[in-house]
DNA sequence: CTTAGCACTTGTATAGTTTGAGTGCTAAAA
DNA sequence: TTTTAGCACTCAAACTATACAAGTGCTAAG
């Protein structure tokens, strides 16, 4: 249990430490803070937080920097989240208030500006296609042997790969089977169609092609593409601002994690409501040791939720971060509630 | 005037710099070179070589390096590219071995090899399409207002992209469109389809359209992103390897240059036929000034030239390098040829 | 033309010194 | 019981001094 003061000791130890990153001492705070009480009482009190294991020593005559906990009690109990700057909320005005074709474009947008806005790196994902239904799918002969599919969501996604098909292959059978596609499919979410794809429709498509299982792969190919959430990254070059010491390795490891969908997506974790914060090594992964992750949802009310985060380093002015975050994602929402608008009508 | 004792030191002090990045001192040339001479005449050869400008100091007691016109002299007449290791070429063979369906699978996979090979970063241009003609459109209506744009090319290549039509554009308009374009456009190259597309078309298209700038746009979009050359770049990362001393700013004007593909045009330049290394501040980009580049051409017969190339530190072992280029150029065309062989028949 | 010898230069590495910010503890004051 | 002044102690960082190694240019002799 924390005593007021030592709160109040604990969030400004942070706050000076997220600002000027040098450990900071008893007298400096006695300084700055509005109570009027000697440095020795504040050092009294650091060592009792300390005891708890929220602020740590660098060596043994130092001053305090915040230990993971530390961050964590703040993140959890101390900190409040800074009003956007208005120069903040312009740029983020302007850079969202053009015209956009795709909700692709918007969110992908949106990972630059808030990285600019933070000068960490970004993240963004578009709402959540879970439950987005397959609304269309079409084969277009290109040349000789090549095909094209497209596959369309209801929510208006698009996904298309080319491929190749042995001469013989006419016309007429690839309607054939985008016909039954269309029949079968449509309409049902995406994790179903990758059901029935596996039971019901290679019996039946056997009946007009030799050799399926080539389509099935491409089609199968596309619809695992659509479904898979994709992650935009902005800023990705502001890793090398604050790299520590230029850990070259470390920073590779790092960098590879990123373009790695997959494990990116592992590592935002599955969407709270809130807005959440993990810390250093919080995070399985060892390459995120020394830095920290702010994510968030965004409620496009009927068409799902979407995420963004941001990583920087642990000692990250939290306060600034969860406030941008914060109002971000309040006008990313409205923006998609915005450009569904006008879409459905 | 370079005397073959000049020549023999100057190749010495780039092999040694370039393999061990210490400025080399007249003792070690001395026994490491063939002839049997004392260092202290080495000592007035490599003032000859300073006085012409092809190695210098790093302070007034160093050994020497070479300079950026020693550098130039050592591989204009002096570097023999090294054979390539039986190990790499292993990996070429091995790696290009597989069964690749699109010419961008191979020339991408081809940035990554080098990049291996090298430990540098690569540059890979698939063969130039400038002469490509056009070889069909198509636009594909996938829902109420979406319609998918697809141009192909003789080569084989595909354009897609996605965007908007009002709604009350019907089915039969875009296929008049279709056919215009197709019979008016389809065997021309894409230069002149751009041509013809600013003076002829816009005419004729208003007979089926109200607006027919829109779709001109679009048309003239994937057009341009069909004709423009894209390169491929394997090894991002290795920059980072070798950036010395983290100098992280130009680390980052290196990187969105890297990621410009106009620029990285630009900076390759036209393709001789032979292999051509550009070195340090002969490049007029600034942020190349620490950089070397190799480019070489690779002929697929008819069907046109491509390029590769690596970007390394200006000291980099230019023979190993010059070695590996050369290879690797040789075997991409036979594997494209490959390539083309069995499609084309 | 070559070379041994030598004085001189300079970067690097190591060890010692100083300085300043900070700590914990004690004992007196509140 | 809490606060505070005072003090001895610690440690990183900055600076200085010294030694060392690698290298150079130059001179004079071979």
């Amino acid at each position: 249990m924390l005593s007021e003061r030592q709160m109040m000791i604990l969030r400004a130890v942070v706050r000076d430490f997220t600002n000027t990153g040098v450990p900071v001492g008893s007298k400096a705070l006695a300084k700055q803070l509005p109570i009027h009480v000697s440095s020795a009482t504040i050092r009294n009190e650091m060592a009792a937080l300390e005891e708890q294991g929220l602020i740590k020593k660098t060596h043994s005559s130092s001053g305090r920097i915040p230990s993971v906990e530390g961050y964590r009690y703040y993140v959890d109990h101390l900190v409040k989240p800074d009003p956007l700057q208005p120069n903040d909320m312009d740029v983020i005005q302007s850079s969202l208030g053009g015209d956009f074709h795709k909700i692709d474009e918007i969110i992908s947008q949106s990972a630059t500006i808030l990285s600019n806005l933070t000068s960490y790196t970004a993240f963004t994902l578009k709402p959540e296609l879970k439950d987005a239904r397959l609304s269309g799918f079409r084969l277009v002969p290109l040349g000789r042997r090549q095909v094209m599919a497209i596959l369309v969501t209801d929510g208006g996604d698009v996904e298309n790969q080319t491929f190749d098909v042995s001469e013989d292959v006419k016309g007429d059978q690839l309607e054939a089977v985008v016909r039954l596609i269309n029949d079968q499919l449509v309409g049902l979410t995406l994790p179903e169609v990758i059901k029935k794809l596996q039971l019901d429709i290679p019996a039946q498509i056997a009946n007009y092609l030799q050799s399926p299982t080539g389509f099935l792969d491409i089609f199968g190919d596309v619809l695992t593409r659509a479904a898979q959430e994709r992650f935009y990254v902005g800023g990705r070059l502001n890793l090398l601002n604050f790299s520590q010491d230029s850990d070259v390795d470390s920073l590779k490891s790092l960098y590879s994690l990123i373009d790695q969908s997959d494990d990116i997506a592992n590592v935002l974790g599955q969407p709270s409501d809130n807005i959440s914060v993990q810390i250093g090594n919080e995070m399985t992964n060892d390459a995120l040791r020394n830095y920290s992750l702010i994510t968030a949802t965004y409620d496009v009310d009927q068409h799902g939720k979407g995420m963004i985060a941001i990583l920087g380093p642990t000692r990250m002015p939290y306060s600034r971060m969860l406030g941008i975050v914060g109002a971000f994602r309040e006008e990313l929402a409205k923006k998609l509630l915005d450009y569904y608008r006008f879409y459905d009508e």
